[in-house]
DNA sequence: CCCTGATAGATAGAATGCTAAGCATTCTAG
DNA sequence: CTAGAATGCTTAGCATTCTATCTATCAGGG
């Protein structure tokens, strides 16, 4: 099969929400964040704390940078969670040492001790969207979005550097 | 292979936001919507402009109601949506002859016309966003959001009427 | 040393989308 | 008929996240 004739669907197919990526991802994401959040609620969690969380007990210690690239968010959008969860006694902020720059990122024990009761949570919500689903297909599912989402940036800094000169931060993956 | 052990997948599992389908169609929706809006606003449309536009192109004289159903956004979402759209000239608020409630949305034509000047963008977007992807991985990949995101209503409808005994809406889909 | 540019974080302001609650209109059970 | 429920749209207020910009600090070449 040639790319011309049968990989390149026509356009007319894009019409329809149900065939567009852009929506399928938006209501999936939505319904599954909500979803969670009415779990982790139940501990004062919302869903935008949660994802902070689900990256600090994996590593503690972070710069705020490096903490929004892992969870995918920018840097202001960090700032703004982290006061919120330094002030429900969820993190606290370490100056660097070496580089008075710098800000790392602790869990207070309180924060740590969560993790029991709500990754449960986390495979919970996975089950019930899983429910019908060839496991091999969500593997499918997991790969496909991972190559898509890093399509999409790749061709983002290319348009960005092509026409503003700007160089990304390194590493910076942000999607 | 019994579900015990082999489907269920281990908590910890979870714990990495690469396995997460919340962390992954989050990241997959914001760069395909950013991506695609740094084209539409060329005609100064915006993502949230789009994705009614889109479900009006296929039909105009839809509700408010109907609108936010097929759109997957809720009402006031709509309201503000359309407000925006009716002072920029791309929509008209008609209201039913029938049903004192009811408005009825219509395009101006210079809605009607950005349609051919659009709706390439998306399929640009899309082609982009599928490189390297077997074509069907990708119809998996719309299968499979839409199941989950099926899922998830189903079982966020079955909590609210436990708990409140709260009816929604018939036919209401929204994500 | 001391400028210059890069890096880390914070701030300001805007856009987006939500929930809850409020009206007006229509339907329906008695 | 008519009181109460349901429906359709709107408003109010809030949370989230973004872009653009600012300040402070560090690193390296002259």
């Amino acid at each position: 099969m040639t790319a011309k004739t049968k990989d390149v669907l026509p356009i007319q197919f894009y019409a329809d929400p149900m065939n567009s990526i852009g929506y399928l991802t938006r209501i999936t994401f939505r319904t599954f964040s909500r979803n969670l959040e009415r779990r982790t609620l139940v501990h004062g969690v919302t869903a935008g704390q949660w994802r902070f969380l689900r990256v600090l007990w994996i590593e503690e210690g972070l710069t705020q940078r490096e903490l929004s690239n892992r969870v995918g968010m920018r840097e202001p959008t960090t700032v703004t969670a982290l006061n919120g969860m330094e002030k429900s006694g969820l993190v606290r902020r370490v100056p660097s040492k070496n580089d008075r720059r710098k800000v790392h990122i602790y869990l207070t024990p309180r924060a740590r001790k969560l993790k029991d009761r709500l990754m449960p949570m986390v495979a919970e919500v996975n089950v019930v969207a899983a429910k019908g689903i060839d496991p091999n297909d969500i593997a499918v599912l997991r790969r496909v979005l991972l190559k898509m989402s890093e399509n999409l940036t790749t061709e983002e800094q290319a348009y960005l550097s092509a026409h503003t000169g700007a160089k990304l931060p390194v590493g910076s993956f942000v999607p």
